[in-house]
DNA sequence: CGAATAGTGTCTATAAGACATTATACT
DNA sequence: AGTATAATGTCTTATAGACACTATTCG
């Protein structure tokens, strides 16, 4: 009789963060085979067979980059399950998407013999290298990213619990990779009901005049959303 | 030495349609445990160690509703894996979703005691009790699709090859659940380049003046977007 | 003709983008 | 004062939504 085959399960992480104006992702140098040596997502096997997947991506998230998934947006990207993709076998790795504030340099994690952020450039340019199918997970987060700041308040999960609409700006311009114009980004930031909220204090700068501090609102999905603005010369 | 616990994967497809003016979901009745006699979404365990899971999703697609994954869109919609979700053990699933034009009634399938469409407001008022965790499933995928019809030609998938503007609309206020103004909604369509393309004929009614015939173009990406109604009495 | 559906035109409130202007800090 | 950044205001153009109107079929 014909029994259904067994096959193993990863949690893969794309860890996105804004360092020094670009947007970069966790990656760790593997120090196991297969693809010892190269760069690779964090993440890894199941622990048991009672633990939840999204319960493995928490685990995962903490015992590789030392954040704690309760307080960091997390959610999933998908599910990567070609035959082939991994020489141990039949492997099938859940994606999720974390999205953190501007952190130190990371901790080096049980299985990754270093780890460190690296510009999403150049990894999407091809000039960094990926192990297994780990380019086309990161190039599927970075997009959703990108979709998400639209129509979600996921910009301020890049932020500190306080922040300026500035850097709230700076956000979508390095998600996005574009320039926006910041006295219509203030206005319309503003605008959005639930998105941000006061926070009472001012930033003192190097110079100029101080910034109001904001914090995130209530609403979790932006009426109306925040269009990003058109790169494909369309019309003509 | 600790190894990796090893799971089961099913695949298991939301396929949407428009019938008679609602949106309706297809079901099988399980014919064999746990949950037989209950109603779930077709589907079924991977086939063997060397299927893909897009693959197995266009197998069980062919297998369970006779219908051509080749011809249709069929997207991933995402993975559930919590445990305890299935009685038979480590059981997690990849859900897909699938939108088809309107069909006749569907073949009874290989696991399937009977299969047949219901609209999804049985379900997702609770009048209609699904197994495993398939009511959160439908709920996923029914909200995918409402919000995909803003920024994709997915409502082109709902139609035949050929189909009138009046026909696209009917897509879009059955999905949505929404009642749309027919000029606006007509201007509006045929602003977004490349969403639909004269197909050249016309349709006749049973009064009233032909409609022209439209398909579907070759944009997948819809700019500008088709934006849903606000439902929320907003602002006051 | 009248009824019914398809397709076009027009008006108005609102929003988006460009850009001037004022406000408040530091050196 | 001079410079740098924050915050507000104004103008123009594009767009969304409401709705009047014309076109084409059938009975």
């Amino acid at each position: 009789m014909w029994v259904p085959p067994e096959v193993l399960v990863t949690v893969d992480l794309v860890i996105l963060t804004l360092r020094k104006t670009d947007l970069q992702v966790l990656l760790v140098e593997r120090g196991v085979e297969p693809y010892r040596g190269a760069r690779a997502l964090p993440g890894g096997f199941l622990n048991n067979a009672g633990e939840g997947i999204a319960e493995a991506a928490v685990r995962e998230l903490r015992e590789e980059a030392d954040l704690d998934g309760a307080q960091l947006h997390l959610e999933q990207l998908g599910t990567y399950g070609d035959p082939g993709r991994d020489p141990r076998g039949r492997v099938i790795s859940v994606a999720y998407l974390a999205i953190a504030p501007e952190l130190p340099e990371p901790v080096a994690g049980t299985d990754a013999a270093g780890a460190g952020w690296e510009p999403i450039e150049e990894i999407l340019s091809g000039r960094l290298n990926l192990a297994f199918d780990h380019l086309q997970i990161v190039t599927d987060g970075v997009e959703r990213a990108r979709g998400k700041l639209e129509h979600s308040a996921l910009a301020t999960a890049f932020c500190d619990a306080t922040f300026s609409i500035a850097e709230l700006q700076h956000v979508y311009e390095a998600v996005w990779g574009v320039e926006l114009d910041p006295r219509n980004f203030y206005r319309k930031v503003q605008k959005v009901p639930g998105f941000i909220e006061s926070a009472g204090g001012e930033r003192k700068a190097t110079n100029g005049r101080p910034a109001r501090l904001f914090k995130a609102g209530p609403t979790a999905v932006l009426h109306p959303p925040l269009v990003r603005p058109d790169t494909t010369t369309e019309g003509q």
